[in-house]
DNA sequence: ATATTCCCCTGGAAGC
DNA sequence: TGCTTCCAGGGGAATA
């Protein structure tokens, strides 16, 4: 369940220990993850290079070589990176691993595959790759506003929960953060987007933001796979207030066994049938 | 043009 | 006990 407040986790964890360490070599015990994965179109671009930078953007971290080239990875749903000795045995669902100079090798793990490794160029310093040029706002930029969402969501009639997990549209925000948005904007998860006022609209930016800060302040949310670099579970989950809470009492109007559970877009979908309109 | 459905993949839990 | 089914859900292609 890598959404925003994961990613950026596991990206604060790995910049300090990959900036400026050189690649020596990659293997893969794969061929293919979420995107074919080609060893050699890997080492091509990855041996002999300096990484200088670690990005995220969305969901993707985004790795920076010293030439213009670079990585876009995604955990998917189950992938966790860790850096240990080069002499490390692996385990069974390590699927790629990049040898650093110092004699480490840096690891990504992958249960589920789901996850990805791209080799991509950069066309200007600092910009996105090509591959990710779809991808919406970032709900943490000061762009990021009221007025934004409203703008976004004017003429459509797909649920907001969907709107707001649309990549297209802002991205970061997955089933577990829509739904906890959501409650905290007091808004109905399936409430056509174009029916949400300005006002709602203000409230769920708010929201969003908040939600996704307060997770990566926690380390992020774990519930079953999610660990970060170090091993470490994120301290979120304890602060979800209706994701998989079905029946339970609402934490805000107190209503008994308020917390609904529908599916929505094939999604568990989380919401309190007391104070969410 | 917009929005939904399907598929990828594995393991743990639940059901029979 | 053991087998089957369901469920988790991000992303992107296919489809309506």
């Amino acid at each position: 369940m890598p959404e925003l407040p994961e990613v950026e986790t596991v990206r604060r964890s790995l910049e300090p220990r990959l900036l400026g360490a050189v690649i020596r070599d990659v293997s893969a015990s794969v061929d293919n993850l979420r995107l074919p994965v080609n060893v050699d179109t890997l080492r091509r671009f990855c041996c002999g290079r300096r990484i200088c930078a670690l990005r995220r953007r969305a969901k993707f971290l985004v790795v920076v070589f010293d030439n213009g080239a670079g990585l876009i990875l995604h955990l998917g749903m189950t992938g966790a990176f860790r850096i240990v000795p080069e002499s490390t045995p692996y385990t069974v669902h390590e699927r790629v691993a990049w040898t650093l100079s110092g004699g480490r090798s840096w690891r990504f793990a992958d249960v589920r595959r789901f996850g990805s490794v791209r080799p991509t160029h950069f066309p200007d310093a600092g910009g996105d790759p090509p591959e990710l040029a779809h991808l919406g706002i970032e709900p943490l930029a000061p762009a990021f506003d009221g007025a934004h969402l409203y703008r976004l969501s004017r003429g459509r009639r797909r649920p907001i929960k969907n709107l707001i997990m649309d990549q297209t549209m802002v991205v970061g925000v997955g089933n577990i953060y829509a739904s906890e948005a959501l409650f905290r904007a007091g808004i109905h998860p399936a409430r056509p987007a174009g029916r949400v006022g300005r006002a709602s609209a203000s409230r769920l930016a708010t929201a969003i933001r908040e939600v996704l800060e307060e997770a990566i302040a926690a380390g992020g949310t774990t519930l079953r796979d999610f660990r970060d670099p170090d091993g470490s579970e994120g301290m979120f989950q304890v602060h979800l207030a209706v994701y998989g809470r079905q029946a339970g009492d609402c934490p805000r109007c107190g209503m008994a066994a308020g917390i609904r559970r529908v599916v929505m877009a094939g999604r568990s979908s989380f919401y309190c049938r007391g104070c969410q309109r």
